[in-house]
DNA sequence: CCTTTTTCAGCACGAACGTTCGTGCTTGGA
DNA sequence: TCCAAGCACGAACGTTCGTGCTGAAAAAGG
């Protein structure tokens, strides 16, 4: 009684590739046929790894988020807490998007979009994510807040709110216009919004980061 | 040499339905077949208003972008130039987004994520409603800016940048989670954003603007 | 009234969709 | 060495997609 288990390195590779899709074509548009031609496998072969469509895009979600985790969060989360967290975090995020670590931009951008009006396992998944992500984006302000670097009146919610619209904006913009100067007006729209928040303990961080220069010369 | 002309009221019923199906499923979850089952029409019948798919969909692009007109814009720009119109938009747009005038939210912000990373005649349209809107907002604040009620200094471009991502975010946010104090934070940032950037002679139109209350009682 | 012209429903088509089935082939344990 | 578990494959399922074709009903011009 003994078979050959599934690879699971064929199985990742297989869900890399399906996140680089379903981040310019949406989970829908990601279809089992074209990803198995892609990967010159078959489309049943391909298939029995997940066993049905939803499967697939709910593992695909999985994936991305090992993604996400791996470029944005762990990295930031070695930074002490404070507006350098905060900093960090939004830098990476933006650092994401920008450098097309999905050719469509950032991946749950697109899925959000897609699934946000639709009932279901995604969109529910896709929420969590969301909510995650959001709370996470809240504590390190409240983090900020707790060492005295963001004065007394900040709410973390509404400051991550804030910043996480700049990000969310920049990947849209800079993806429609093909516009890198979408990147700048997020960062430079971020430091002004954490310098308006910042004490007098917490202008010395955001004075180290470098200030993100104008646009090109004028004529 | 004569028949009945292709009847205007049924292309716009069609369009109108048609705007609301995209705005939740994408102007690709948009089918003729369930189009016209939805309609209570053949799918031929209906298909021959357009001839092709890609024709239904900038049509129904341009329909969106009447109704968007309609409800937003035009209001808008019955109050004289300065920070009360700069407001004004903002506000309408986020009671358009939130009244649901359609089902899934802003139908412009579901086709632009839903595009904006595939080539062709639907992106570059709605890339170019997108680019317009934000040309909108950007000159009612370098109308503002020119009245004296913003000061020297304010970029036009960037603060756009900044009011129309809190409106997208509200948007997104409040789809995600059914949650409409996204719509409450929105105001608050652009209030708090506009406030920022005004003089002492754009305070006053500010400070004419109702208060948004805090969040619910605290315990 | 008849003719002309256009609309619209019905049907069929090929392609692609997600999914299932049966069949070899590979492989680990007896 | 041989068996059997289990995966990958090709083929085919039924459905839905967008798109043509055809014929009947209907409206406008003479």
């Amino acid at each position: 009684m003994a078979g050959r288990p599934r690879d699971e390195g064929t199985r990742n590779a297989i869900l890399r590739r399906a996140a680089d899709i379903a981040s310019k074509d949406g989970l829908e548009g990601l279809s089992i046929g074209r990803l198995a031609a892609d990967l010159g496998v078959s489309k049943s072969g391909l298939f029995g790894y997940f066993g049905s469509k939803e499967e697939l895009q709910l593992a695909t979600i999985r994936a991305a988020t090992g993604v996400y985790l791996g470029e944005v969060v762990h990295p930031a989360m070695t930074v002490p807490p404070g507006l350098g967290r905060v900093w960090e975090l939004c830098d990476r995020w933006l650092s994401y998007s920008e450098r097309r670590v999905f050719p469509g931009g950032c991946f749950f951008f697109t899925v959000t979009a897609e699934f946000d009006a639709r009932p279901g396992r995604v969109r529910d998944t896709v929420a969590a994510a969301g909510l995650e992500w959001n709370r996470l984006v809240a504590s390190a302000v409240g983090d900020a807040r707790r060492l005295g670097e963001l004065t007394e009146d900040t709410e973390p919610d509404q400051l991550a709110f804030e910043l996480i619209a700049f990000m969310e904006t920049a990947n849209a913009v800079s993806l429609l216009h093909d516009d890198p100067v979408a990147y700048r007006r997020a960062r430079n729209a971020i430091q002004r919004c954490l310098h308006a928040s910042a004490t007098d303990a917490g202008s010395p961080v955001l004075r180290r980061l470098q200030p993100v220069p104008e646009s090109g010369p004028r004529p």
